[in-house]
DNA sequence: ATGAATATGTAGCAATGCTACGTATCGATT
DNA sequence: AATCGATACGTAGCATTGCTACATATTCAT
């Protein structure tokens, strides 16, 4: 997958991710990578950012505990973040969309 | 369209404009925002450096002509930049693909 | 005891598209 | 003739974003 392709569509890979639930960086990296057959195989280095971006967004709110020893940073959807995931998920179609098209059709030669 | 969606693939949209036949930028714009209806309306200053990025990876190559008092700097496919666009659309469907099935599963909860 | 998996985090970088300019010609309207 | 919109090219600087590389710590299997 290339690098940049990701780019301005990760937050909505983010929220889809939490929508069952309440979920830590390290359980979304693995979501979003067995959810994709492998394709977003996503280092901390973005993820974790981009949670913290999210929060500070209000999409998404977070909470401390500690599971077996080790500690967990899980987040949860906000009301805000369900709205920006259906406005993420519009337009997303619209974009694909749009690119399909352009991409298929190649595009019938003007002048 | 959100600003950052496109990063990543304008490439594509630019090669696969050029795939009929050569085109002048500003054709490129209108192509591109024909064939989208209106979803990307690209400004100038986001085609032309992009077109010269092209040239400089040796995708499209540029010559000047002259129409109607009016200079234009026309792009033409080069054979990497059709072996490109082939890459792009392969790459498009697997990202597409994967987004598409993670936005729209939400993802089941793990632990 | 050693290393893999689990778990979080940051600093700095590279890439990319956009904003806001600037220049110039042509055709239609006033 | 003057003005304005469409056509046509371009650049400097910016903001955003995801990635690389690193640092830390615990648990579990070898």
């Amino acid at each position: 997958m290339r690098a940049e392709a990701l780019k301005g569509h990760l937050d909505g890979l983010l929220l889809a991710s939490l929508e069952a639930g309440p979920l830590h960086g390290y359980a979304v990296i693995e979501v979003l990578r067995d959810g994709s057959s492998g394709h977003f195989d996503l280092p901390t280095g973005t993820v974790y950012p981009a949670l913290r971006r999210l929060e500070g967004a209000g999409l998404v709110q977070s909470g401390w505990s500690v599971v077996s020893g080790r500690r967990r940073r899980t987040y949860e959807l906000t009301p805000a973040g369900r709205r920006a995931l259906n406005d993420q998920r519009t337009l997303w179609d619209e974009f694909s969309g749009a690119v399909s098209a352009l991409l298929r059709r190649g595009a019938e030669a003007a002048t």
